[in-house]
DNA sequence: ACAACCGGGACGTCCCGTTTGT
DNA sequence: ACAAACGGGACGTCCCGGTTGT
């Protein structure tokens, strides 16, 4: 068991405070080391309204997904605009970043499709949402600006921001920005 | 990246039975969607016997991944030699190729890690020791093929195999090994 | 002790239809098997009306034992003026007379304190209150009576009386008026 | 609530474990107020284990009754031998000293009953065993101390001895135990 | 090797007492 | 007055990891 999350009161809205807590500790400890009871309990929330919100654990599981995505698009989305290439580098840098911070424990999609191993699954299949918007998004850089063969290139990268995400989680190197904006300049063939 | 996907029925000694049934179950459902009586009952062999090779189930994740780590390094060291660039190339592409084996269902580390979150676990461990391994002969590769900067590009290089690993899994994109080659040439600044 | 047990329809002004369906429920089926709910909808009240007249379930069951102690106090003091030792007669063969009824289930007093284990709860001070006014009323008689020890003699009777209201639910003896009447006897000392 | 039972630890086998809890908790609390969660965690239990032992509430309500019973038996017949007539005043003076006890609640019986309304529950079914033991072993006593009409006295003293149980806990009165043997006197027509 | 057992807990349906909108 | 929602909890079935007898 990791670094033991201390029983975090969440607040607001029932619905809202138990997709606060699943998130807390679905993320940090795992979606199948987490029982609906604890969830219950540290969300001070009544089983009936639980199970009236999220049909089952395995919706939870979904909506958790899918706040994670919504939450994702919705931080690309905001980030300043720059020229589509800047957009591109701030945004895989970002990643490198990411797991710089004291909670980071991977990936969430890639961490919840590790415990769903049926592709079919409606997690699964949230999670190949993500993954979807993720790779429109970034073949809409690439391609606005003027990348040759973007398709490929944003798979490329993408390929990459997997890479970083899993390695920010299981090598904790300290110079993970540095060798990501290095392997970016490659994959875009910038000379540096 | 071995296939560990065994054979329904495993023969040999109690040890090797368990171990074998362990593999398939854990490779392809999850560590923690199969329980101890499964893997009991599925390997043929008393439940006091397992315990007295295995003293708990996380003692047999563990020698599952160790498993997997040291079929992963055999398969690698009985590689046909080539020039040391060549052995990358083919290292990689190997990667990329497994996703299109009919079982394929991610890498075996990865997938281990994600359900254990603790990186002090034992099972982390024997995860680091494989990914170690992994730098270190990468890093040797490139170095004996007079690469510039080979520990930099080892590194962008291992980013990517994660990538692959998991994009393979994801994504099951038919075009994985074309897309890997092209990365790798990128990285490594080849011109094609 | 009154015949608590009401007509299945209430009528009259709402806290009247809530006290009666209250009363003949709890008395029939027990405080704690009988939910609020059910009180509402057959006593054809609104929640909220239900919440102005009894601030909480257990005033509920405070306001039904009094109502008892009422009943009961005016069902004695209706009785037909007698000497008093005729009364102490009447009053205690009333008791085992009562098991005979249809819907007998005991002492509403008894039971509901078996189902209050705290001597301090309000609805223990209301049976409290009851029992108390019973052993004063009791002990004016045999005084009037001019009873030697009249207090001592009272408290005999008093244990008399919570054995037959106890016996006549779990025993069902036929019998039961006789017998009392032979034990008021004993205990007055008086040969027949 | 009365006073909080202190989470006292129940030793010995399971079925023991929870049997001693639950009788812990039934009594000083109400049958009804105690949940099954609760009685499994305070008796460190497995709730499978429960109710392999237990098929439901009911039945472990059940077996606190009938153990009750044979403890009240087992302890009226390990009584030192004495004269029928001896052993009459002595168990009977039992029941009013029980309720100097500090953690008297009542008589079990009693209790129970009064929480299960339907006189054919095979809870309400073991408490008529208890009762009926009760009267065929004072009967027998008084027969063998040669008494007139021991059944009907038989009777009359039961009647007294459920008055006492309930008057023990609901008046805490000081001097009971004398006034039991003043009634018993009474009743058995004994001068003193 | 087989099986029973054990502590612990997950899951989900249902009910209770209470509050709050409408 | 009707109804929905809420925190809390009861109940019971099932599974997991692990121990223990044989």
């Amino acid at each position: 068991m990791p670094k033991p999350v201390g029983e975090q009161l969440a607040e607001g809205a029932p619905r809202q405070r138990v997709l606060a807590t699943a998130t807390r500790l679905f993320y940090s400890e795992g979606v199948h080391a987490v029982g609906i009871d604890r969830i219950i309990a540290e969300s001070r929330v009544a089983k009936a309204t639980f199970y009236k919100h999220f049909p089952s654990k395995d919706e939870l599981v979904r909506a958790y997904v899918v706040d994670q995505d919504e939450l994702g698009r919705a931080a690309v989305n905001a980030l300043p605009t720059e020229p589509p290439l800047s957009m591109v580098f701030t945004i895989i840098e970002r990643l490198a970043e990411a797991s710089r911070q004291p909670g980071y424990r991977g990936c969430p999609f890639l961490n919840a499709a590790a415990e769903y191993p049926d592709p079919s699954s409606p997690v699964r299949k949230a999670v190949d949402d993500h993954r979807r918007w993720n790779r429109e998004h970034l073949r809409g850089l690439l391609t606005d600006a003027g990348q040759p063969d973007p398709d490929s290139t944003a798979d490329i990268l993408l390929l990459l921001c997997d890479g970083v995400l899993v390695s920010g989680e299981l090598d904790k190197q300290s110079n993970l920005p540095a060798l990501t904006r290095a392997a970016v300049n490659r994959i875009l063939m910038i000379k540096e």
